[in-house]
DNA sequence: GGTTTTAATTGGAACGATCCAAATTTGTCA
DNA sequence: TGACAAATTTGGATCGTTCCAATTAAAACC
């Protein structure tokens, strides 16, 4: 069943010429005649020949290999889901194939997905580092010259690339929005307290709180998980508290949509009794009901930028580390209630 | 900056015996004596030597690469993304490590990748094929001896193994339950007309409708795309119908939440005012507000199934296509509105 | 026509591992 | 201790491709 192979020396054999030949016509070379090159490809194709990869790469110099590698920290969310979409996108269409993995947040899982990438001699890396990541994680791809891109998640020290969304801007104008149209008391709903992240994002929102001359007290900020049942959690202790808030910007989408339903449960209709606003703007956002105020982050533009990112400095040769911060914007729609107090910049579902 | 590779010839100087020795120390042969093991062993460490995978199924006779292959037609649809989270599960703890594409349902994409699989030598591919995919897209995989399952959709004519839900009998269940609790004019919302999946499922219908004596009237199915702004599109239209139905059975989760949304912006309140029943049970089935009633079909279960079938095709060395349908349960929550008609299995949100 | 230029083609050595048969060391036993 | 077996180790040869220097064929020039 298991036919063997067909090689350049067969097709060589078959087409009458040698296998240098049939390699310059495999790579397009114009060195090779016109007629010979047509006579080549036909016995190609004919004979079903496919290229070997692997051959090719171990003989070209320091193994270009044309595979990036990309992992993810959890692929059910589809923030990485879209986030890998945007990357393939561009990598596929630079002749690349990519790796994916999904550490699935687990760092001795990632740590061996990425030393088998390596074996396999990725040409680059796109990774969403697991929770307690550390730069010497990281540390031997950037020694043996691999380039190395960090979404999402920052690694402290670790001297490679990374491409982050603007946490803090974003919250901040979240917040600013949530105080023109008249909340007071606005909660900080969502996320583990211990990931940089996280960090950015409750800045964001005390910042901004101070500046509006608000207090940002403690009780106003509730962590969990950063899914979907941890915004139904974390709304469910935000309404416990004696001076209820009557607004929150949300850890991420998924836990601004559990706030969504955690509300419901409650009988309180998102958008109208308490004003939600989450981060990422994931696709659901604009489709949900009410349709999701949110900060918009556009992970398949930033899978795009990632990809671009590390294929520059794949072509480049060389790895200057340089970190940019996607800027980020607030996406007004329904479930902060704007579209009925004010400037009826709403959206239609 | 960009150090060249440590190969096992250097290893082999290094600790003071052959280059064969160290291949076998590499592959954990249990011919080698255990102290030049560990002085082998420990040189490897030293000089941080990573394993040329490229260069080994160069040799290894017929290209075992462990490596398979997995196209997905829709990532951002997380019904995938949760598929390939269960194949990259089982595949990578038995070593492997997954090419994951997206082929975004264009066919030709498809090719591309399929081919650019092919050539870095997959020993195996997972495909949910786009729509329109033809047995001769897959003809030179398994011509040529590489295991392939197809998941999800069927590709008629095609010799390969394939793990389809069991679409008939699960909207049967549906119909048949919803049908239970009373309702007569049940409609059958979205999807696209011109795929096998939705063939199948349309004939659950229809033959469940027939078997409760009902009349499954033309108007009552309504294409549309397979996604939440299709369901909203599909149950306007169906909102629109003189005699309005009461229940509707949706092509799959997406389009049911899509339904559930076009509801509540007619100020109908699904599970209450009409029954809505999924397809596919997603993560998000369980604790959306209401939680939807649907079929379960456990992506990331069906993910590991196929992919344990895939890896025991690769290892028999035979390709036998074996047609396994993934039996399916209807799962009661809420959106049916069964929890509070009948039999108390109402699930908290 | 002979010589130089240009265009096309080619054989062999490499890439980094594995495999195999053969060589070496070590161990066992009479 | 010598013979024989078992345990280790080891040089090529090899996988399918690309690279390089060198060769051949065709074209152009004086």
């Amino acid at each position: 069943m298991a036919k063997e192979r067909v090689t350049v020396v067969e097709i060589a054999h078959a087409a009458g010429v040698s296998k240098s030949t049939v390699s310059l016509v495999l790579q397009g070379s114009p060195l090779v005649n016109e007629t010979t090159r047509a006579k080549v490809s036909a016995v190609i194709r004919d004979l079903g020949y496919v290229y070997n990869r692997g051959a090719a790469n171990l003989r070209q110099s320091n193994s270009k290999s044309k595979i990036i590698g990309i992992v993810v920290n959890d692929l059910t969310n589809s923030f990485f889901a879209e986030l890998a979409v945007g990357v393939d996108m561009v990598v596929q269409s630079a002749g690349y194939v990519q790796f994916l993995s999904n550490s699935g947040e687990n760092i001795d899982r990632q740590r061996e997905v990425i030393a088998s990438m390596r074996e396999h001699g990725i040409s680059g890396l796109i990774v969403s580092p697991a929770r307690g990541t550390e730069a010497a994680d990281l540390k031997p791809l950037v020694a043996s010259g691999i380039p190395v891109v960090v979404v999402v998640r920052n690694v402290p020290g670790a001297k490679v690339s990374s491409l982050m969304s603007d946490n803090h801007a974003g919250v901040m104008a979240a917040v600013e929005h949530l105080v023109g149209i008249g909340h007071r008391r606005i909660a900080f709903l969502g996320g583990f307290a211990d990931t940089a992240v996280f960090g950015e994002r409750l800045e964001g929102y005390r910042d901004a709180m101070r500046k509006a001359g608000l207090e940002a007290a403690d009780d106003l900020v509730i962590g969990s998980a950063p899914s979907r049942a941890g915004g139904v959690d974390a709304v469910t202790r935000a309404l416990a508290i004696v001076d209820r808030p009557t607004a929150a910007v949300c850890f991420n989408d998924a836990v601004a949509f559990g706030v969504c339903d955690g509300l419901r449960a409650k009988r309180l209709e998102p958008g109208r009794d308490f004003a939600v606003v989450g981060f990422d703007d994931v696709i659901e956002a604009k489709t949900a009901v009410p349709a999701l105020t949110t900060i918009s982050v556009d992970p398949q533009g930033m899978g795009q930028r990632a990809a671009q990112l590390l294929l520059k400095q794949i072509s480049a040769g060389k790895v200057d580390a340089e970190a940019i911060v996607a800027s980020v914007r607030l996406v007004v729609r329904q479930s902060c209630g704007a579209g009925r107090l004010n400037d009826g910049k709403r959206i239609a579902s």
